[in-house]
DNA sequence: ATACTTTTGTTGTTATAACAAATGTAACAC
DNA sequence: GTGTTACATTTGTTATAACAACAAAAGTAT
């Protein structure tokens, strides 16, 4: 389906839009099919990505501000973010002591098990979608929007 | 930059997380930059696309549902998207005569004009950011999206 | 020491989004 | 006609996001 049709549009679109808007539904797309895992875990977007970028510093403590500059889409509130993975226990929060305006934050084992259960869930629905392109698509893909971003 | 450095990761991804990861983080990008222009005209990406389906419809009245379905992210509650606008005076609002479950959401003089004012910023920005690529680059990027969605 | 500036994180407020349930209406079966 | 079902939209509630103001600690200069 081209972008027209999935928008019922009656008018072509020029280039430059439908670049935009195929990025743009197409990035939705896959979000709504990654949000359906995050419900059957109990989490939000957010708060896996958090979680994603904690576990990647394998134990390691890590600050707020490290956090954030690691996030995909960068939150105004990313302390609320972790008091909501705190209350579930998939965190821990102290306050860093040769430093104490920063925090230290650490995944637990809870929440490294957590990231280890929806990870090959999400691998395996990202790879459903991406068999549609040959390797050397995806590749391809990825140069474009590099690209795209320089 | 390759996402790998976005994000600050020091192992390098796997081609279909890296496609994913690509997708979302240059959709953020282009949205973060047209969220600047819709505040300075005083309204939200959600009510904006509403609005844009409406003139769209060329003065037509669209019922609710019609928007819906036309809309990029479907969005739980557009009714409040609706009165928000109804609010500024960009749309108007009645019960359809001959089906009294329907609304008739037809956009005002008003919104006509403000469509007519951010577009043209909108597309300079989205130029701006295209002439990255070659007209044959953006033509193989909108056709890759398409592949990966069918 | 003291005052000024920057960094880091928290909190209050408001707006918006998501979800579920409710309302009102039409269409249909009998 | 009456009851049932499906449809279109609204409303209540709760959760989350955005923004701004704030506070504490650290760094820096005087």
């Amino acid at each position: 389906m081209n972008i027209e049709q999935v928008l019922q549009s009656k008018v072509k679109y020029k280039l430059h839009e439908s670049v935009i808007l195929n990025l743009i539904y197409s990035t939705i797309l896959i979000e709504n099919s990654e949000e359906s895992i995050f419900r059957k875990f109990g989490i939000t977007r957010a708060q896996y990505n958090v979680l994603r970028i904690l576990n990647g510093a394998k134990g390691n403590p890590m600050n707020l501000c490290d956090v954030q500059g690691r996030m995909l889409k960068r939150m105004s509130n990313t302390t609320r973010l972790v008091d909501k993975l705190l209350a579930k226990g998939f965190v821990e929060r102290i306050i860093c002591p040769n430093n104490r305006r920063k925090v230290e934050i650490t995944v637990t084992e809870l929440g490294i098990n957590l990231i280890e259960d929806i990870s090959p869930v999400l691998k395996l629905k990202h790879e459903d979608r991406l068999k549609r392109l040959s390797q050397n698509e995806q590749q391809q893909l990825v140069e474009l929007l590099e690209k795209l971003r320089t």
